[in-house]
DNA sequence: TTTCGATTGTGATTTTGATCACAGGTCGCT
DNA sequence: AGCGACCTGTGATCAAAATCACAATCGAAA
């Protein structure tokens, strides 16, 4: 990745210069995933970000011996497990690969030890996390207020990609119904 | 309010100076509410954080009349509206007195003027604003995980003072259930 | 203490989604 | 082309919670 794509990549969370930008990169590892492979593992603690170049990550619990997704994290976009960054606790979330995948490592850690001489560095990553707690906040919203049918069409009017990027069984657990029953809303949309 | 008791309720965030005490205060407003007064209405852009010094306040969506309630806050601690205040869009959420209360006001944007004078003040803030959204999603979090039985028990277990200050009426849409529902856990427990 | 209003408990019924079971379909691999 | 693994669709049955209806209880104010 050069630092033109990864520009493009940070632009719509904060403008930073050639020299901020080149310091990201330094704590910047690349990481080609197999579909499958784990990226985070459970119990493990979190100190990095991870930032998906191409294919997607797939962020779940694993409650026994089942997946129930939280998150699918797709091209240019960033994650992490924020819980276990901030608590330095063992991570319950598993970050893995959903298909093929590209991702960058940023290590946490590392970065933040520069936060001083790099502001805008500090601000960037505080914005990630605002964000994606944001984000991941207004998701959980749908199960409060909405039916398992309110909650897919939302989800084909505000995030229609989801649908074509993954299968039915993964959405399944992410819509919180099984995919009989997604495969029914499904049959009763068309 | 004195910086003492201030001070009291911050320290668990962040440890500050009387100087940045001094500030915080000269942002905030004391509000003495009855029972059911709005702090927070719906369409109003959030530009506040609150912190309560006696009472509790409760934030919840109306749905068609029906409240769904999203977070109740307690003596010593802080909310806010982070979306709205955020995106600068009018809030879905209200907030309100779930019983006779006293709050206190800070101004988030008059505040964000000091802040490369008092970077205290600044990591003050973002750490308020994270772990509040890590709180909250932690509890939504329950409900693609959990029945409502187990979100029962489990609030028994990390959060038994709700129990205690919150009519179960008011705990139902919290848990995601009806209050007929969460009367006949409860009826089970014992 | 009595009364009114709000809150909680509880039964009967209905609705929704989970579970179980199995039949196609699709895709990669040999 | 054929096999096998995985994914999706669909019916039948079951379980859980919502809904509806009303009784019991509690609490504040007169």
């Amino acid at each position: 990745m050069d630092h033109k794509t990864l520009q493009s990549y940070i632009q719509p969370v904060i403008e930073l210069a050639e020299e901020e930008l080149a310091l990201l990169m330094s704590c910047a590892i690349k990481r080609p995933l197999k579909k499958g492979e784990q990226l985070l593992k459970q119990g493990e603690v979190c100190s990095t970000f991870y930032l998906v170049e191409s294919g997607y990550l797939r962020t779940y619990y694993d409650r026994e011996g089942v997946a129930i997704n939280m998150n699918f994290t797709f091209e240019g976009d960033f994650t992490s497990n924020l819980r276990s960054y901030r608590s330095r606790l063992p991570s319950e979330l598993i970050i893995e690969a959903g298909e093929d995948t590209i991702a960058w490592i940023f290590n946490l850690r590392q970065l933040s030890q520069q936060y001083d001489t790099y502001p805008n560095v500090t601000r960037f990553v505080r914005r990630l996390a605002i964000s994606q707690l944001l984000a991941a906040q207004e998701h959980s919203d749908l199960f409060k207020l909405y039916t398992p049918t309110e909650r897919y069409r939302h989800i084909e009017k505000n995030n229609p990609h989801l649908l074509q990027r993954v299968s039915l069984s993964q959405l399944a657990s992410y819509l919180g119904v099984t995919r009989e029953t997604l495969s029914r809303i499904r049959a009763k949309n068309n």
